[in-house]
DNA sequence: CTTTATTTTTAGATTAATCTAATTTTAATT
DNA sequence: AATTAAAATTAGATTAATCTAAAAATAAAG
């Protein structure tokens, strides 16, 4: 069973809105996160329902197969391990990656994935800290918490972030906040939910509950 | 202006039929070439016409333009680094590579390439022996002969082979015809043109005409 | 110089992916 | 419960790439 580059990446987006938690995923939603329109998503719907990767009856939801997890954590696997390779070898920014990966993880290739993931060195996260699937999709996953849920006084080691976009990373590059500093919080606001934070023990830091909720800490 | 992968193969074929000496290409010669149908061809002529990277009258032939050649040649020297990649860092046999490389030649970042290149040492010529153009779709080609055509006593050193199938490239290996290897003609049978080779100064090796058509020689 | 063969192009369909506009279904408000 | 609003789907087009079958143009034979 293969799945079109277009079916790709809608599954890849139907299995990350599935993962955040919510109760369902919508057709607005798909929609919106890979910037496309509704009537769009719905025909896709259809025929991914027809090749078994989502269980889908129209107006009432859908629900992502085992078969469709599958392939999704496949697509993420090369996208994630093609990231380290830029980053790792070819020396990309950790914000100029997102757009090459995406072309990159619909290269059809079990030898060419198999290799490059030796070549890697069997990387267990990408430039943004988050997990590599194996090839079997299964995902070791650490236990994060979001900085701005962190109490003061609390230390970790900055893991992930949940924004990859290019501008919230050159921020981070910025303010110094790169994934394996370890911070300290030593405030918060609770009238905004700010927070400000010790990195590396020697560099204090502000920064927005905005910025704050998507830094990914592992607590310590 | 950019193009559509199927323009971006079509293109390249144009290019390869239209330097392999032809007065002209045919559409036939096209279809063969891609494994398509004469009819799909003409459909892609007159788009690639009205895209000005060939000049196309129909019946009458076409013509690869200076912007034709530029796209071409980018295409290919995509194409060639990526084998590089596969062959020198990801230990692919040279005959594995060339389904890959159709695919990577077709990703779309200007970045992704310099830095390849950079990596790769700037290599100038793929596994099989093919120059690569730099990125001004310059091309350093060496004189090369086809080992059918050399005389008796004339050394030289394999630099290139003109098929790279699979099956070709496995019986090179096979008998240790590798690009590199300094090579003398001991004896040419007339009869069937097949040649006896001395390979290193020490293995000798018996090829017919059209394994030896295939190989492509430095002259010394 | 006709007739035949070959090559090339067009006509008409098909599949995939997308869109806008209209319709239908479900959800939310009075 | 009826009406309005929002979400989702369908209808109908469009673009790209391909195919088969038919037609047209060119080339080759007689
Ligand atoms: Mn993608
Ligand atoms: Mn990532
Ligand atoms: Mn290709
Ligand atoms: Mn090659």
């Amino acid at each position: 069973m293969e799945l079109t580059t277009a079916e790709e990446n809608y599954l890849k987006a139907i299995y990350h809105l599935s993962e955040e938690g919510k109760k369902s995923v919508s057709t607005n939603d798909i929609a919106a996160s890979i910037q496309t329109k509704p009537a769009s998503v719905s025909d896709m719907l259809r025929k991914l329902g027809e090749k078994e990767v989502i269980q889908y009856r129209k107006y009432y939801g859908l629900q992502i197969t085992e078969l469709g997890k599958r392939l999704a954590l496949q697509t993420i696997r090369k996208h994630r391990l093609w990231e380290v390779f830029l980053v790792d070898k070819l020396h990309f920014a950790w914000d100029e990656v997102h757009e090459v990966a995406e072309q990159l993880e619909h290269i059809q290739s079990t030898l060419l994935i198999e290799r490059l993931d030796a070549y890697l060195n069997y990387p267990k996260f990408d430039p943004h800290g988050d997990p590599i699937p194996d090839e079997y999709g299964d995902v070791r996953s650490r236990p994060r918490i979001a900085l701005n849920e962190m109490n003061i006084d609390q230390g970790g080691q900055i893991v992930a972030v949940k924004d990859s976009s290019a501008a919230f990373l050159r921020y981070l590059d910025k303010v110094g906040a790169y994934i394996g500093a370890r911070i300290k919080v030593l405030d918060k606001v609770e009238f905004d939910g700010s927070v400000e934070i010790l990195v590396d023990q020697k560099k204090t830091l502000f920064m927005s509950k905005d910025v704050a909720s998507n830094i990914l800490v592992l607590q310590s």
